[in-house]
DNA sequence: AACTCGGTCAACCGCGCGCCT
DNA sequence: AAGGCGCGCGGTTGACCGAGT
């Protein structure tokens, strides 16, 4: 639809008023619990609503690739691998079209994986299977590359004090970030799963954050007791009945399992809030 | 030890589509 | 019918890392 407006497209937003760059813990969950509160009917509404200083699209993106509760991380499995392939035959570069049909993978971690891993897998006949995230990308490290990789490559964590979990790869997890700029490290809930799979999520290195340290020694402390979420540990303020209706058809389309893991997820987010300091909204 | 290079992946950007007025 | 608007998609970028030299 080139040339339908003379003058050009209108940029989506103020360019020089949004925050651009990795996402801090606090922007992750002030998008998740507002998500999980009202739903996402506007995205270009969602950031100002939401007290975020972000472009709604910057928002979707996070959103659908990372924060979204039923999203699956790393550790392709050899099927996966097969139907993407098959998939990209029939579809091309259709990305979406081929994460629709991978339930929990997301469109840009798909074509990540062709682009770096697949394509090369199958130009260069290499048959090894058995994708999944090693490196820490350039802020962003995901437990899952911690946990669920070799522990050849988890070497280089291992070297930055990092206490590398043997145990099995998880499917969700939440996501360390080291934010380049500020140096700030960053703990972000990616699912609801998660609070099922914390127990298997022993360490992650916080140097430049003491709160975030005392963060982690809690949540071992709690993951350890065999009960998560901790509905003893923590004091969960009910939530309000007056908020509107969250729109979860993700999580509710799964029946009783995943409105169990719904409420799994809300309790989680709420003890994070308490944790970040963000319940009364003193970020702002 | 220092440097270079290639791999990786989160995030950004611009465009096309479809809905609404 | 035409234009405005928002969303979603696909391509691209840029920073970081480990391996190699």
């Amino acid at each position: 639809m080139v040339g339908k407006r003379a003058r050009g497209r209108a940029p989506c937003c103020d360019k020089t008023k949004v925050k651009k760059g990795c996402w801090s813990p606090s922007e992750d969950q002030k998008l998740t619990s507002f998500i999980q509160r009202n739903g996402h009917n506007n995205w270009r509404a969602l950031p100002r609503l939401a007290g975020l200083l972000r472009c709604g699209k910057s928002c979707r993106l996070r959103w659908v690739n990372y924060l979204r509760p039923d999203i699956k991380r790393g550790n392709y499995s050899r099927d996966e691998e097969d139907t993407i392939i098959r998939l990209h035959k029939s579809f091309g570069n259709k990305w979406s079209k081929i994460a629709a049909k991978l339930p929990g993978r997301t469109d840009n971690e798909i074509k990540n994986i062709w682009h770096t891993y697949l394509k090369k897998r199958l130009e260069g006949g290499n048959d090894q299977s058995g994708y999944s995230p090693n490196s820490s990308p350039e802020c962003c490290i995901s437990a899952a590359a911690m946990v669920g990789t070799p522990a050849a490559n988890n070497d280089h964590l291992k070297q930055e004090g990092i206490i590398v979990s043997s145990v099995a790869p998880v499917n969700v997890e939440p996501i360390k970030k080291e934010d380049s700029k500020s140096g700030q490290g960053m703990i972000v809930p990616s699912a609801a799963a998660a609070a099922e799979d914390l127990h298997d999520f022993e360490s992650i290195p916080f140097d430049s954050d003491d709160d975030i340290w005392d963060l982690l020694d809690s949540l071992n402390t709690i993951a350890d007791s065999d009960q998560f979420p901790p509905e003893e540990v923590l004091p969960l303020p009910p939530i309000p009945n007056e908020l509107p209706k969250p729109e979860m058809k993700n999580i509710e389309s799964g029946g009783e399992a995943a409105a169990a893991r719904a409420e799994s997820y809300k309790k989680w987010l709420k003890y994070l809030e308490i944790e970040l300091g963000l319940d009364d909204d003193k970020d702002n």
